[in-house]
DNA sequence: GTATTCATGTCCGAAAACGGCGAGTTTTCG
DNA sequence: CGAAAACTCGCCGTTTTCGGACATGAATAC
């Protein structure tokens, strides 16, 4: 497994990969982190894709992006997780919603739980899921770094706490 | 990982190795099968020589075995593994001694449970474990295969049943 | 003698707890 | 009166916890 890390406008990004695909995207603070991580390999060439795309995202010059992807799960959290990909840069969707795209509308928690659980934040975008009256709810990076990626992505109404 | 099967005296015997050395001895009806069985590849030549060791340990002309062993389990499961090689042919030694060479006096049932997970039976000789009454009190490949090995080994004091 | 109890590491199944929710109901204050 | 918090309960995949069962044997309790 091989990794980089990188500053951007929110601190200090970690990415890690295989020949498969993108596998970790780890914040500062990560509530969930890898396990083997001591045993990556920096190598910035090979993370040269993914850097430069995650750069130009925080430049305001990229509002998609186009990675291979390998993150690791159970598959409803696949599932989810691909549901995730067609959230488009600037939008949101509710959990709820969410659920429904997964085909389990019931499985709202289950979804939210998935939903913190995803190994490629910003690539996926868990942060454009909120609940159904607005509110923010959660993020394993801190709620205010939610609310810093919608208001970079021009989603002005989502509050904080009602 | 490779593997061979061969025919012996007590049935087909089927051994399994990588670069690390031996990992599994699989006997015809064998109660821990290995999960990932359908990925090996036979390959006789690399078998060769685990292949005519065994051979000659059923022909009676070999009493010790020489072979790189690579058994996967738990911390305390390759402790009780590596007990296992000192018992020398033709020996016994009950759970309780095997328990006391452990340094765990008192996991005697403990030492039972990793004594039914060895992987590499004859060359790890468990079948020379017995109750501590002379029963033979249990083995993977069936008592009766376990009579016939220690009886093999020229043991004869050891019962079936008390 | 015979039955019961306990010690020990690991696995396995069952059961319970735990969430990045949401809808419905009740309380709380202007 | 209302609108907005606060509370309750159902939902469901995942994780954690717990209780037995084992390739036993020694020590008590009758």
């Amino acid at each position: 497994m091989w990794f980089d890390a990188f500053d951007t406008k929110i601190g200090v990004l970690t990415v890690a990969m295989d020949a498969t695909g993108i596998r970790h995207i780890l914040f500062p603070r990560n509530k969930y982190d890898a396990p083997d991580r001591d045993s990556w390999k920096r190598d910035a060439n090979a993370l040269r894709e993914p850097r430069e795309q995650l750069l130009a995202y925080f430049d305001g010059t990229r509002t998609a992006f186009d990675l291979p992807l390998a993150p690791a799960g159970t598959p409803f959290q696949l599932n989810v997780w691909n549901a995730l990909a067609q959230i488009q840069f600037g939008s949101t969707w509710s959990y709820s919603e969410l659920a429904t795209r997964v085909g389990s509308p019931k499985a709202v928690r289950a979804v939210g739980a998935a939903n913190g659980r995803n190994p490629l934040p910003i690539v996926l975008p868990c942060h454009r899921v909120i609940g159904s009256d607005g509110s923010l709810t959660g993020f394993g990076g801190g709620l205010p770094l939610k609310q810093f990626l919608l208001e970079h992505e021009g989603v002005g109404q989502a509050r904080l706490a009602l």
